[in-house]
RNA sequence: UCCUCGGUAGCUCAGUUGGCAGAGCGGGUGACUGUUAAUCACUAGGUCGCAGGUUCAAGUCCUGCCCGGGGAGCCA
C-alpha cells in the first residue's frame, strides 16, 4: 500500500504514522550530520528533520544542495516533539526532489522595502504572515456569507461593467464596450435595492473599482464590498443588522483564528471590547460640537476629514455610528430626514483604534419626486437611471442597506497597518502588476 | 491634483566638511548530530535612478526628468 500523502496541518492527527508530505522548502538549517528542512504545504508549516545515517548517502547530499522555495516530497514518520512550535516533527525517511530552484529566491528572512514586496506579491504570499492575513480575510468572508445564509437573504450579485451608474461620475474607470462607453461598478447598491424589491432580504458581495487618485493606506483602486439591502428596514433597522454584522464577525474571528491573531500580534484587548457591549451613536450635528470643542475646525456641511474621525474614534472602545449628515456631503439616493430636513438618514460606521470608516449606509429615498428634483439637481443622466426610478413607481417601500468594505474590516481586524496587505492582489494607482 | 520623504551590492541600509564604495543579510566554499531569522571561518558581488551643470575632485552641491513611499482631498 502506497504511503498517504497527508496536509501539515492534519500531522498532529497521525502521530507515530508514515505519511508523505508535499510541499515547498522555505528555509533550511543545517549541521554536518543533520538537516532541518523547513517545509510548507499551504496548509501549514512544519520542520522536517533528516539524520545522516538513517537517510541513503545520496538523499543526505541532495538535501544539502537544496535551494529555498525547492518543490519537494518528504516520506517520513510523524513524531511529536516538544521543540517543535506546532507539536509534531516529520523524521525524514526519504525525499524527492520535484524542482531544485537553480536562482535564489529573491525574498530573504530579513525585512524588505514595500516596493521590493509588492513587486514580489507573488512570492510575498507564501510567508506565514500573509497566509495568517488570508486566513482571517476568508474566515471574515464565511462569516458574512453565514450570517446572512442564516438570516434568509437572497444572494443577488449585481454586475461589474455597467452604464452610467453609481455615486458620482468622478472616479469612473470607463471601458470600450462594443462601441459604447461602459464602466466599472463603484458600488453594487442600486441593484441590490432592485433586488430587495424582488426578494425582500438581499445581499451583494464583490469587486468595486474606484479611479479616484488616493495613495493612503486605506484606498485601493479594487476593493471588496458587502452590500446588503433590506425591504421595510429603516434607518434604525439599518443599524442594528450592522451592528449584528460587525459583532459577528469579530466573534467568528476571535473564536477560529487565534493562531493568526497571534502571528500577527494583534492585540486581542481592543477586539474583545468591542464585542462587550452596544456601539456608539453620535449624530453628525452633535459630532461637529463635540470635534470643535476637541480642536478640529470642521463645520456644519463638511464631511468629516480622516483627522476628525481619528480624533473621535479615540474617544471611544467599540465602534460609533455617525448618523445624520447634512445632505450636501451625500449620495442622491439617501432619505431625506424628516425630522431635520437638512440631513438625511444614513451613517457611518467608525471602527476604533483608528480604523476609521469601515461602513456607510443609510435608509433610501422612497419618494419619487424628491428623488428625481435631487438627481437633477446633482446633474445625473436621467436616462440611464429610469430603471431605478421604477422603483418608485411600481410599489415604492421603505427600505435601506449599507455597504460594508471587506479589505477595511481586515486591515482593522488583524491590526494592519495598511489595507495593501490584506488582499491577494492589491490595485493601487501606481501598481498593476503582478 | 496638491504637500512631503526617498532611490547606493540580489535585499535592508550607512556613507561625517565635497577627497580610495561600506556593513548586515542573502549567494559560494569549508566546519558542525537539535537548529528555530542557527552559528563560525574564508570568499565573490557596484552604471551610487537617469541626463545635464558647478568643481582640481560629486554618492555628497545645483537644475531638469523618471520611479516609488507616506499623507491630503474623496471614499469602503
Amino acid at each position: 500500500m502506497a504511503t498517504p500523502w497527508i496536509s501539515v496541518k492534519d500531522m498532529i492527527d497521525h502521530v507515530g504514522e508514515e505519511v508523505v508530505v508535499k510541499g515547498w522548502m522555505y528555509n533550511k538549517r543545517s549541521s554536518g550530520k543533520i538537516h532541518f528542512l523547513q517545509i510548507r504545504d499551504g496548509s501549514g508549516f512544519v520542520q522536517a528533520v533528516m539524520v545522516k545515517n538513517e537517510v541513503s548517502e545520496e538523499a543526505f547530499e541532495e538535501a544539502k544542495k537544496l535551494w529555498i522555495e525547492a518543490s519537494l516530497e518528504v516520506t517520513g514518520t510523524v513524531r511529536s516533539d516538544d521543540r517543535s512550535a506546532s507539536g509534531v516533527e516529520l523524521s525524514v525517511s526519504s525525499i524527492k526532489v520535484i524542482h531544485n530552484p537553480t536562482d535564489e529566491y529573491p525574498i530573504g528572512k530579513k525585512d524588505h522595502g514595500v516596493d521590493f514586496l509588492l513587486d514580489n506579491r507573488h512570492l510575498w504570499l507564501r510567508s506565514q504572515r500573509q497566509r495568517a492575513i488570508m486566513t482571517v480575510r476568508e474566515r471574515i468572508i464565511w462569516s458574512w456569507r453565514t450570517f446572512l445564509h442564516d438570516r434568509d437573504f437572497m444572494l443577488a450579485d449585481s454586475p461589474i461593467i455597467t452604464g452610467a451608474i453609481g455615486e458620482g461620475a468622478s472616479g469612473l474607470f470607463e471601458l470600450d464596450y462594443f462601441d459604447q462607453k461602459a464602466y466599472l461598478a463603484q458600488t453594487g447598491q442600486l441593484y441590490a435595492e432592485a433586488a430587495a424589491a424582488a426578494y425582500g432580504k438581499v445581499y451583494c458581495f464583490g469587486p468595486t473599482f474606484r479611479a479616484e487618485k488616493s495613495k493612503t493606506r486605506r484606498h485601493l483602486t479594487e476593493f471588496w464590498m458587502l452590500e446588503p439591502e433590506v425591504a421595510f428596514y429603516d434607518h434604525k433597522d439599518n443599524m442594528a443588522l450592522q451592528e449584528d454584522l460587525v459583532r459577528h464577525t469579530v466573534e467568528q474571528v476571535l473564536e477560529h483564528c487565534p493562531k493568526e491573531l497571534a502571528l500577527l500580534e494583534r492585540d486581542l484587548e481592543p477586539l474583545k471590547a468591542v464585542t462587550a457591549g452596544p456601539f456608539y451613536h453620535i449624530s453628525y450635528r452633535d459630532a461637529v460640537v463635540k470635534l470643535n470643542e476637541l480642536g478640529s475646525s470642521i463645520s456644519f456641511g463638511d464631511d468629516l476629514g480622516a483627522e476628525d474621525e481619528t480624533i473621535l474614534t479615540q474617544q471611544y472602545d467599540r465602534p460609533i455610528f455617525v448618523e445624520c449628515y447634512p445632505k450636501g456631503a451625500k449620495a442622491f439616493y439617501m432619505k431625506e430626514n424628516p425630522d431635520d430636513l437638512e440631513t438625511v438618514l444614513c451613517a457611518d460606521l467608525l471602527a476604533p483604534e483608528g480604523y476609521g470608516e469601515i461602513i456607510g449606509g443609510s435608509q433610501r429615498e422612497d419618494d419619487l419626486d424628491k428623488l428625481v428634483t435631487r438627481m437633477n439637481s446633482d446633474g445625473l443622466d436621467m436616462d440611464s437611471y429610469q430603471w431605478y426610478l421604477d422603483l418608485r413607481r411600481y410599489g415604492t417601500f421603505v427600505h435601506s442597506g449599507f455597504g460594508i468594505g471587506l479589505e477595511r474590516t481586515v486591515a482593522w481586524i488583524c491590526g494592519l497597518h495598511h489595507i495593501r496587505e490584506v488582499i491577494p492582489w492589491p490595485r493601487t494607482i501606481y501598481r498593476l502588476n503582478p
